[in-house]
DNA sequence: GATTCCACGTA
DNA sequence: CGTACGTGGAATCG
């Protein structure tokens, strides 16, 4: 086998751009009012091609002037063509910015149009031994490829055939197939055929199809016309003679030159590195975003990659008997980076490999199949700490699944988990992949595993690894020596910025708690969902009917509307509602006007289907979010444990996140999704669900954090805080506010930690813009310490960079800067918000911790002992026996009032059950 | 099949 | 023109 010959990419300047032109809006602009489009989609097509088809070099070509000899030839060549349009002159300058940023050369000829010089330069760098890729959208140009053969490289096309994005790459077989002739005769079928594009007049009646015949059974225009009276038929012969020396001149127009002289060698088209920077500053003049994104996800992604080194050590499969014996030879005191390999969800996960990394050895792999006595026992005094080798994860509660799964103890507080760890850093983040993280923070490249495999089939080195299951294996090496690598500098940098505490005091231990959660699980009763979900379908029913009977009463044409397609569809509802029905719009969004909820309830006296809408809305949603998905885990007929997977790395603020399912939103607040919480109860062997939240916790820290002396003051009277506070505003007795001053001044309250506006305000109370002014005022002027709080907090952000909560979790936030108002005001609101909200959850963090705690010593009376199942964001859901209900609602209340000592007392309530549902304040 | 938008459930 | 999430359906993209 040769080794594969590098590819010459030419870029058909004009044929491009001008593709470009026509195929998208001329209302792609900037902001300036300069015309994009054709930048824009030839930008779009060089990034498509260096992504897919990354070529060793890379030119572009353009036009400089025509020969004379077509013109003399066919003066109609091109004739039809008109003088380009200022929107397009105009974004010549633009496109030569961008090829000279990407660092692409730009070629041309005095007096040569494009074809011929890329004709010229692709027959010379074939002949040295390159492949060509001509880019282009003239089919003109498929007269160039060629197969190529072993001393000369190959010509293909890749052709855009409609638009931008829809492109083909024609080799030799696709233009026979395509034409019936070999890519040499193309200039020939075209002028048979003729070009309207070119003003090419070819020979009326012949057409692709007759044309590719006659050069199939005569081979060229000169057999044809030495055989004419042989062709079938009156009317082609005729027309074929009567064009003869159109059709010859044509050819010979067609066909290009392939002899010109190169201004400059192939040589000097090498691609170089793109000077990301430039591009940058470049395309952010050019308003170019999406495209940068790309650019980045794709070709400067690969770029920096390349650049990077790999792991150059030699990873092990580990057969029985050697993992005991690596780790025999790790020092004590020094640490070991531990990958489990886990297959399957909960409950039934399975252990399948564990993979090891230590300083001054190699990495090692093992099946936990293969694992021995001796391995066993090793692997366990490693998991439980008593090796005294310090362990160091990413992703520790897997490492919990991974041990119960594979049998052993349960594993020992990490000492370092390198997705935490990143996630403190940057919690902003998607994701904390390994391999990412690994080339931020080490510059180093983490081999997939396809690159895993193909370095080991080109070394010739598979060796003990040839089979896939075995390039896995490997590739898991790579991920332990990794994290080993990573976790030194991720701690370092923790430590560093001051934040070591949180991460050992809150985050570390929550690990295990988080890894408990999901075991646990709750157990869902399916008889009841079933129930309800029966219900509910008969709800969704007459929901629907009411809506059919609605439009069909309707006057109007409803033809499109008969299907209830509407009900589903938020555009086609938009379309029924504010173009049939000429309902009043009230919100506007990103496409068109809004249908959620809040604004059909303005307008739902307007026309009857609107009430229809919104039943069928809350009883769809209550059935196919919740109800139908759970009982697809449980089962119609049975109670089972259900797993949700808590995540510890998601959300921003500091919060965690539940998914698959997501227990952290099902309904309460309507009678009717509150039911769904019937179906949560106690497991197998436990008599109640007991549920403690935090009273008002985002209040109390705000006036903590605020230190404003009347909130303080309204959290210390004992009397109900928003009657206190609406006291204080109106200046009235706590007993003489009334109601509505008092849900005013509720709302308020809770909206002004989320940055709340008069405008929002009196949205959501339904009052004037100038009362909800007053309000805020009043608030203002006697809780001024809040104020001063929430605008003197977005200010330091703004400074730093970043807000921060009590212990130090911070959260970064350019925006700040952005000289977009929309963007500014929605990152100070994120300010505004985050040491609030994170502060919370800070808060409920360190009580899941202390609450484990105190429920692993306790003494309880009850089999089995009680345990946490679920934490929403300010409520624990435990389950226990009635013999240790008291226990635990005292050990829970008191465990997390007690959990920080803030400037007003921290409250909890409980309450306790048969049912979620049921579960009451006794 | 993957991604985006809208809507909506929770704190 | 109020923060933080996850999920489902439709529409859209490639």
């Amino acid at each position: 086998m040769t080794a594969p010959r590098p590819t010459l990419a030419l870029l058909d300047g004009y044929s491009l751009a001008y593709r470009a032109f026509f195929a998208l809006p001329e209302d792609l602009r900037t902001t300036t009012g300069q015309v994009t489009n054709a930048a824009y989609g030839f930008t779009s097509m060089v990034i498509k091609l260096l992504d897919e088809h990354p070529p060793e070099a890379l030119a572009a070509v353009f036009d400089k002037g025509r020969p004379a000899e077509r013109t003399e030839l066919l003066p109609e060549y091109k004739a039809n063509r008109k003088k380009s349009p200022d929107e397009f002159k105009s974004q010549l300058p633009l496109i030569d910015e961008v090829l000279e940023a990407m660092g692409i050369p730009r070629v041309d000829l005095e007096g040569q149009e494009a074809d011929d010089l890329i004709a010229s330069y692709a027959e010379t760098a074939k002949a040295d031994g390159w492949d060509v890729l001509v880019v282009t959208g003239d089919r003109d140009l498929f007269q160039l490829v060629d197969e190529g053969d072993g001393e000369h490289g190959a010509v293909r096309v890749l052709y855009t055939r409609r638009g931008i994005s829809d492109t083909i790459v024609m080799d030799t077989a696709a233009v026979e197939d395509k034409y019936g002739v070999p890519p040499t005769s193309y200039p020939m079928l075209a002028a048979l055929r003729g070009d309207p594009s070119d003003n090419i007049p070819g020979v009326p009646g012949v057409g692709d199809k007759t044309a590719s015949k006659l050069l199939a059974a005569h081979g060229t225009l000169e057999g044809i016309y030495d055989n004419i009276e042989q062709i079938r038929g009156k009317k082609v012969p005729a027309m074929l003679l009567e064009h003869r020396d159109a059709v010859m001149a044509s050819r010979i127009v067609t066909t290009v030159n392939r002899q010109l002289p190169l201004p400059r060698p192939v040589e000097d088209f090498r691609r170089g590195e793109i000077d990301a920077p430039a591009v940058q500053r470049l395309f952010a003049t050019l308003e170019f975003r999406s495209l940068w994104d790309r650019l980045n996800e794709t070709v400067l992604g690969a770029q920096a990659e390349e650049a990077a080194g790999g792991f150059d050590n030699e990873p092990h499969r580990g057969d029985t008997g050697e993992i005991a014996a690596w780790l025999g030879k790790v020092p004590g005191g020094q640490p070991v980076a531990v990958v489990p390999t886990t297959a399957g969800s909960l409950p039934a996960v399975e252990a399948v490999a564990i993979a090891l990394a230590a300083s001054g050895a190699d990495p090692i792999t093992a099946r936990t199949e293969v694992l021995g006595e001796d391995d066993r026992v090793a692997v366990q005094r490693l998991l439980s700490g008593t090796d005294d080798h310090p362990l160091w994860v990413h992703d520790g509660k897997k490492l919990h699944h991974f041990a119960r799964a594979a049998g052993f103890d349960e594993p020992t507080e990490p000492m370092i988990d390198t997705e935490v760890w990143a996630y403190v850093l940057q919690p902003s983040a998607r994701t904390y992949a390994l391999d990412k993280l690994a080339l931020e923070y080490l510059s180093k490249h983490l081999a997939t595993e396809e690159e895993v495999q193909r370095a080991g089939e080109e070394s010739g080195q598979l060796g003990m690894f040839e089979t896939e299951q075995d390039t896995a294996w490997r590739a898991r090496a790579f991920e332990a020596q990794a994290l080993f690598e990573l976790a030194e500098v991720l701690d370092a940098e923790v430590t560093q910025r001051g934040q070591a505490d949180l991460i050992r005091r809150i985050e570390l231990p929550l690990i295990a708690g988080l890894a408990d959660l999901e075991r646990a699980g709750i157990t869902v009763d399916g008889r009841v969902l079933a129930e309800l979900g029966a219900d509910l379908e008969d709800k969704v029913a007459d929901a629907r009917s009411r809506a059919l009977v609605a439009v069909e009463g309707d006057e109007r044409d409803l033809e499109d509307f008969q299907d209830l397609g509407f009900l589903d569809s938020p555009k086609k509802l938009q379309s029924l509602l504010f173009e049939h029905l000429g309902l009043k719009k009230t919100k506007k969004i990103k496409t068109g006007w809004s249908t959620d909820a809040a604004e059909l309830r303005k307008i739902v006296e307007e026309h009857p289907v609107i009430q229809a809408i919104l039943d069928y809305r809350e009883y769809s949603k209550l059935k196919g979010t919740y109800i139908d998905p759970l009982l697809a885990m449980v089962g119609a007929d049975r109670t089972r444990r259900v797993h949700a997977e808590f995540n510890q790395t998601v959300a921003v603020t500091g919060r965690l996140s539940s998914q698959n399912p997501n227990l952290q939103n099902i309904p309460i607040r309507t009678e009717l999704g509150r039911q769904i919480r019937r179906a949560f109860v106690p497991g197998e062997g436990y008599d109640t669900l007991v549920v403690a939240d935090y009273s008002q916790i985002e209040l109390r820290v705000m006036a903590h954090l605020s230190g404003d002396e009347g909130l303080l003051d309204a959290f210390g009277s004992g009397e109900d805080i928003h009657a206190a506070t609406a006291a204080k505003v109106f200046g009235v007795d706590v007993a003489d506010v009334d109601n509505t001053q008092r849900s005013k001044i509720k709302g308020m309250t809770y909206g002004l930690a989320y940055g709340l506006s008069s405008f929002g305000l009196a949205q959501q109370l339904s009052i004037g813009r100038d009362e909800a002014q007053e309000l805020m005022d009043a608030y203002f002027e006697r809780f001024p310490g809040v104020r001063s709080y929430l605008y003197g907090g977005v200010e330091e952000a703004r400074r730093s960079g970043y807000t921060e909560t009590l212990t130090g979790r911070r959260r970064y936030l350019p925006d700040l800067m952005s000289e977009n108002r929309q963007r500014r005001a929605m990152a100070e609101r994120m300010a505004l918000n985050a040491p609030i909200q994170g502060t919370a959850a800070d808060i409920m963090k360190i009580a899941m911790n202390d609450v484990r705690a105190a429920m692993a010593t306790a003494d309880w009376a009850g089999d089995p002992a009680p345990q946490l199942l679920l934490q929403v964001h300010d409520e624990l859901v435990c389950e226990a026996t009635t013999a240790d209900h008291d226990q635990l609602r005292d050990l829970l209340v008191d465990t997390m009032s007690g959990v920080i000592e803030l400037a007003v007392p921290l409250e909890v309530d409980w309450a306790s059950g048969p049912s979620w549902a049921e579960a009451e304040k006794h």
